[in-house]
DNA sequence: CACGTGCATATCTAG
DNA sequence: TATGCACGTG
């Protein structure tokens, strides 16, 4: 604080009052010269320090963008341009949230307890919604509902129309109706003909009634956050100005993932708060009348001013400051325009582009394989990534005969890679879809080779926490209904369908909530004496609950919840492999409980916030799919399964054409771009798909690498057919059959390189028994694509355990263990430290000592 | 009502 | 192949 006396003038952000106020302290650091700008290359400069008027970022893989997005806001407060409190800074995923929070407290020094205005779309947009719920006829305590009760709400509204939900899912109308919010459609707006699609034309009444059942149980799903948000906003432009004038400024990251809803949503905050009575109707209106007063941030406004004099002072600018890149732009399934990012300097005139191009993360042989790759894209902003770094290793291709193999080589390969001292925490292995994992923690298992899976089931939706969550619901609103009614028989109480059925009756005809039609029925002999006797005593629970809550700490309250329900006991009991695990997420979910202050404001926020993360601090191979790998970075990655149909994925290419084939080419191109140092590509001749061998044909992307940045390789694991390696006997041979598209010099090369001795050319391989069945050197099975003695005796597995110890094991044959993922079992072979075990669930396995523990 | 069996089904997946 | 769900039986 080098100049004290301008810290006054900056009141306290009206949410987090913190002492000494960031403002404060980034115009301190400010005024050492700006320190934070120092490093940044031009562009990026520019993009920091252009904050008047709409500015698209077009931020390429690798090039700084969170850097730049951190910096800009440093640059707002230091400039004193604005508060923190009046900085909206929107990202998708709390992760990105988190980590925006991090790097800004850095850079300024201290925890940012002050940046009320940073989060998630949702969350920001359901806490507008929360301050103005009645204005859309919710109450401010409103539920959030997650997919589970969506989709339990949907299916008794299908009953309720006697439709059949074999014929039409309810998982189905979810999805129309997430997709129809997702493009900020109302039920009134919804084309006819899209509401039509389901239950015989009854979608787009079952979308209103759906709406209006929300709001009798005063919820609201993901997708109304947004679009409650936008109703609020049109109806009541008052409220709108309001927020318009608060945000001075509005950064974006990611705007290529942004869909319809979220441009609307956007493109009301980010207009002139005197403007506002023009609002936007159509999905996608051009902002007319803009270029009048764009930029012009008056000089004499100084951040001083309150907000009722800047609404005075005239027309806001509108400094919006979008992020993204549109090749990487993978979530088009999801609803996301990457037209909102492509038609950014239309919709929002007068708006500067810069492009971030220098990478500063890859290779030039990594980098040119991705820039070159995402050319063959047509729909695209156009950016060309350079690197000053070295041309470091070629980009390898290399063809496996089937995925054990492909599993194998990698295997071998990552083992190589940590005997050279690499940790395995900078490994990841990319695949395009999650069935593709089995086999790499297969593998793994058997090698012993530490790995965890990023992605998967998220924390908050998985079982055991959803119903922790439904008892502490029930407590916390006796007329939460949908929570009621899933622990209602959780853990069994006899409680089953014909019970709830019988409630729900009693429930509608009196128009009150199911826990108050419980209690009424119990007085009753409707039930038969166990369900009422066992009804009753959940009533006196819960009761006795919210009596206690009174008094108890809301963490402790959860515990004797859990205990007496009965829940825990449940799970100790269950003797399933994840049983264990359930039981430390709930530990897990009780600690993140003491963060909120009571239990309401725990659940207020846990849909929204609730994420794991588990422990990462073990060194371990990371295992997930493209589209999770988004925004990560590895030294090294591979990326298996390069094949047509696989990568680019057939569905998508038959349900979305050449725009799904251009997304599959993005995903690839993140794909490259994750890697730092090495990128490692495979693919596999044969492949089984729901249980039957296939045979497959490498994929177009691979013909659309560049020659000079790949080298083509010998799968490691091939010791399957004659250590050969090189590329499967297959239709493949026959070049004419796939046009020209193979007569890359790669795969000239690649073809050269293939062992002509093994005359493996005819076709047919899928219907015939490989001639090399069985040759495999070690003398073993090899676990050919045909299934053959899969778990048959001991293979080469053993000799691949790199870090065999020779000690002998710890535990004794006939030892009862347990392991991570496969359970509980016996031990019924022991060598060296690899244990053979009859799992209780999942058979017998072979697998490392040190994967298990005694039971 | 709880449990077992048979059958259909099969991407990616934030909040 | 493997999992989840819908139905039928004990």
């Amino acid at each position: 604080m080098t100049e004290p006396n301008r810290v006054s003038p900056f009141p306290a952000p009206d949410h987090q009052p913190v002492a000494g106020g960031i403002a404060a302290r980034a115009r301190a650091a400010a005024s050492g010269g700006a320190r934070y700008l120092a490093g940044l290359n031009t562009e990026q400069r520019d993009a920091v320090e252009t904050l008047d008027g709409p500015v698209l970022v077009l931020a390429g893989a690798g090039t700084g963008k969170t850097r730049v997005l951190t910096t800009r806001i440093a640059h707002i407060l230091s400039q004193g341009r604005a508060r923190p409190g009046e900085i909206l800074s929107v990202t998708f995923t709390n992760k990105a949230a988190r980590e925006m929070k991090t790097r800004l407290a850095e850079m300024l020094g201290q925890a940012v307890e002050g940046m009320p205005w940073l989060g998630t779309f949702h969350s920001i947009a359901g806490r507008i919604l929360r301050s103005h719920a009645e204005l859309v006829q919710l109450k401010s305590n409103f539920t959030v509902l997650d997919v589970d009760d969506q989709i339990r709400l949907l299916k008794q509204l299908l009953q309720a129309e006697n439709i059949d939900d074999k014929r039409w899912p309810a998982r189905m109308l979810a999805g129309l109706i997430d997709g129809w919010k997702n493009r900020g459609l109302m039920p009134s707006q919804v084309p006819p003909g899209e509401a039509a699609v389901f239950g015989n034309g009854k979608g787009g009444k079952l979308y209103a009634s759906y709406q209006e059942r929300l709001k009798i149980l005063n919820a609201a799903d993901f997708g109304d956050l947004l679009l409650e948000n936008i109703r609020l906003f049109r109806e009541h432009p008052d409220v709108l100005r309001q927020y318009q004038s608060r945000f001075k400024f509005i950064l974006v990251d990611e705007y290529q993932d942004t869909n319809v809803a979220q441009y609307l949503w956007l493109r009301l905050l980010s207009q002139a708060p005197s403007s506002g009575s023009s609002l936007p109707g159509s999905p996608r209106p051009s902002i007319a009348s803009s270029e009048d007063g764009s930029p012009a941030l008056d000089a004499a406004r100084r951040p001083g001013d309150d907000d009722k004099s800047v609404a005075v002072a005239g027309p806001a600018p509108k400094n919006i400051c979008c992020v993204g890149d549109d090749d990487q732009s993978i979530y088009g399934w999801r609803g996301a325009e990457v037209d909102n990012i492509l038609r950014f300097e239309h919709d929002f005139p007068g708006a500067k582009v810069i492009r971030l191009e220098r990478n500063y993360r890859s290779t030039a042989h990594i980098l040119a394989a991705a820039s070159h790759l995402i050319t063959h894209n047509e729909g695209r902003l156009g950016k060309t990534l350079r690197t000053e770094d070295v041309e470091g290793e070629k980009v390898t291709v290399t063809g496996a005969w089937d995925s054990e193999e492909e599993a194998r080589g990698i295997g071998e390969e990552i083992e190589e890679l940590q005997r050279k001292g690499e940790p395995l925490n900078d490994i990841a292995i990319l695949v395009r879809a999650s069935y593709q994992m089995r086999e790499f923690e297969d593998r793994f298992v058997t090698l012993g080779l530490p790995y965890r899976v990023i992605g998967g089931p998220r924390f908050y939706e998985r079982a055991e926490i959803r119903d922790a969550l439904a008892y502490l619901r029930v407590i916390n609103s006796p007329a939460d209904d949908l929570a009621f009614e899933r622990i209602i028989n959780v853990p069994k109480r006899g409680l089953g369908d014909a019970t709830v059925q019988m409630l729900h009756d009693h429930a509608r005809k009196r128009r009150i909530p199911l826990f108050e039609a419980a209690r009424a029925v119990v007085e009753t002999d409707e039930l038969k004496p166990k369900a009422r006797g066992s009804l009753r005593g959940l009533i006196l629970q819960f009761e006795r609950w919210r009596t206690q809550r009174e008094v108890t700490p809301h963490t402790e309250l959860a515990e004797i919840v859990l205990d007496e329900s009965g829940y825990t006991e449940m799970w100790q009991k269950d003797r399933s492999a994840d049983a264990a695990g359930r039981l430390d997420n709930l530990k897990e979910l009780i600690r993140s409980m003491e963060e909120f202050e009571n239990l309401h404001g725990f659940l207020e926020h846990i849909s929204l916030v609730m994420d794991r993360e588990g422990a990462a601090d073990e060194d371990a191979v990371s295992l997930m799919t493209l589209h999770s790998a988004k925004g990560l970075e590895f030294d090294n990655v591979f990326l298996p399964g390069w094949e047509e149909g696989l990568f680019p994925s057939q569905r998508t290419l038959d349900e979305q054409g050449r725009a799904g084939l251009e997304e599959e080419r993005r995903l690839a191109h993140v794909g490259l771009t994750r890697a730092r140092r090495r990128a490692k590509i495979y693919f596999a001749t044969n492949r089984r798909i729901h249980g039957t061998w296939t045979t497959t044909i490498p994929s177009r992307f691979l013909d659309e690498l560049p020659a000079d940045s790949v080298e083509i390789t010998e799968s490691k694991g091939g010791s399957g057919w004659g250590g050969a390696g090189g590329y499967g006997p297959s239709r493949f041979d026959n070049v004419e059959s796939f046009g020209s598209s193979y007569s890359t010099p790669g795969w000239q090369r690649a073809q050269a390189r293939r062992p002509a001795s093994r005359g493996a050319s005819e076709g047919g391989f899928q219907e015939e028994p490989s001639p090399f069945a069985g040759r495999d050197p070690f003398g073993g099975s090899f676990g050919g694509p045909f299934g053959r003695n899969k778990r048959g005796p001991l293979t080469i597995e053993g000799e691949l355990v790199a870090k065999s110890t020779g000690t002998t094991s710890e535990f004794a044959l006939g030892d009862r263990v347990f392991h991570q993922k496969f359970g509980y079992g016996k031990v019924v072979r022991i060598d060296g430290n690899k244990l053979t075990i009859a799992f209780d669930k999942a058979g017998e396995k072979k697998v490392v000592d040190s994967f298990v523990e005694r039971a």
